[in-house]
RNA sequence: GGAGGGGUGGGUGAGUGGCCGAAACCAACGGUUUGCUAAACCGUCACAGGGGGUAAACCUCUGUCGAGAGUUCGAAUCUCUCCCCCUCCGCCA
């Protein structure tokens, strides 16, 4: 969430980042006009917590020598009274702020570009060419049927629609991904992590899944736990409520977890095979850092993820997400796409964000400047990468006329073999 | 799941109704001493939110001793609920 104080002081920018975003500017008003009320009452509760203060002290100073406190006492009865209603009434705009202050998204980078639907990203970067070849490449879900490396229609049986089974060496060059990710990662400076994989409300709130996004989660009621959408949720809450020393930051994560995603409301086109599926591993890239170096931890966040890419031979691009492509808690957002070559389309496979404050206000997450108070850290996240879709567009654009695929050479001591089929 | 013990500042830990935002020690920071380091000594040292101040400095008020509710003029301290940690029992990969 946004400071209060700053939406305060400089609403005019609050309300032009919104509309940026495509949003409904009319929360702020409604949060200036909960903020006014709430300073308001307690000015006037305080007073009187002070006046309760002060004469409690004198009931004590006066029983102390004897003296008979029964006037003061009887009078503090109804300010005490007073004090429980103004209490009780500022607890209520406080919780309505609060929640008002949720609902508010953050504010765009000046960088972005306006824009408002997909079409308006930007291209900024590319790598690979097509590559020239003398047979009709074929899309993943055939190969795998084939070669019988993943199986859908089990994954189907044993859970439902989207929840593939990766068997023998599909299993193994998924873990050998993984593997080579985290690797990558390690190498690179990110401390791994291998975080729950459900996850409290209090964490869910913290990153920005809750309220806005919880249709997008699945839930297990009985113990009010979430199973983790993304290990961003479990690695960016490892410090929530802390305080750092500055000579700590930037702080590095990374960590390979599955992904649990409901995708209600995504049936339909681009759902086959690997594209869109229920539940799928991906290594996540964290970082906690100096406000003044956000933007550049963003760059180098990005060139950690393209690194992967280019070592696994996969011709990508990257898009600069326009303004209003921007998550709800984002304020820069950069995708990575792989080019499928058997659906002739891109796939997203990494989006790597700066949420400035946003998430660690949530979270409370703080670092000390030497000598001084206090200070929100930024908070940034990466895929690096998931999965399913790097699975697809490797196995498609490694493929052979016999319907084999080979494996990329970066992958062998991680495979154990060098071609499946 | 059952029984018992416990959660206090960055850390250890004292505090069972008012003089407690909280002793003491450690760590950290500033200083004195010192050729340098160490030691010693002195000082500073929680977080948040209001109000005042042009801003910083600073002044002032309020809240916070796991969380929430309650008793009381007054709660770290008493009561209740919840969360977490430890010990024992049960169950179990």
């Amino acid at each position: 969430m946004l400071d209060i104080k700053f939406i305060r002081e400089q609403p005019d920018i609050v309300r032009d980042g919104v509309r940026k975003k495509g949003e409904d500017p009319s929360r702020i008003d409604e949060a200036l006009k909960l903020d006014e009320q709430r300073r308001n009452l307690l000015q006037k509760v305080e007073a009187l917590k002070s006046r309760k203060n002060n004469v409690s002290d004198e009931v004590a100073r006066k029983k102390s020598k004897g003296e008979d406190a029964a006037a003061l006492i009887a009078e503090m009865r109804t300010v005490a009274e007073e004090i429980k209603g103004l209490d009780g009434e500022l607890a209520r705009i406080e919780e309505r702020l609060h929640a008002s202050l949720l609902l508010i998204p953050n504010i765009p980078h000046a960088s972005v570009p306006p824009g408002r639907t997909p079409e308006e990203n930007k291209v900024i970067a590319s790598w690979g060419e097509e590559q020239e070849i003398d047979f009709t490449p074929k899309p993943h879900w055939e190969l795998v049927e084939k070669l019988r490396i993943i199986d859908f229609a089990r994954g189907t049986k044993i859970t439902g629609a989207g929840f593939p089974v990766y068997v023998g060496k599909g299993a193994r060059l998924e873990r050998a991904l993984l593997n080579f990710f985290l690797d990558e990662a390690a190498a690179r400076g990110y401390t791994e992590l291998f975080p729950p994989l459900m996850v409290n409300a209090a964490s869910a709130t913290g990153t920005g899944q809750l309220p806005d996004k919880e249709d997008q989660m699945y839930v297990v009621e009985r113990d009010g736990f979430y199973l983790v959408p993304t290990a961003e949720v479990p690695v960016t809450n490892f410090l929530r409520d802390e305080i750092l020393p500055a000579d700590q930051l930037p702080v590095r994560y990374c960590a390979s977890t599955p992904c649990f995603r409901r995708e209600a409301g995504s049936y339909g086109k681009d759902v086959r095979g690997l594209n869109r599926v229920h539940q799928f591993n991906k290594v996540e890239l964290v970082k906690l850092v100096h406000p003044a170096t956000s933007y550049e931890e963003l760059e180098s966040m990005r060139e950690d993820a393209e690194a992967l890419l280019r070592k696994l031979g996969l011709r990508y691009h990257v898009l600069l997400m326009c303004a209003g492509d921007l998550g709800f808690t984002q304020t820069k957002k950069y995708d990575l796409e792989v080019w499928s070559i058997g659906q002739k389309k891109w796939l997203e496979v990494s989006s790597i964000s700066n949420f400035e404050s946003f998430q660690a206000r949530r979270m409370n997450i703080r670092f000390r400047p030497p000598g001084g108070k206090p200070e929100i850290v930024h908070t940034l996240n990466g895929s690096a990468l998931a999965l399913p879709r790097v699975m697809a567009a490797l196995l498609e654009q490694y493929q052979t006329p016999e319907g084999k695929v080979v494996v990329p050479s970066v992958l062998h001591r991680y495979t154990g073999f060098e071609i499946i089929g």
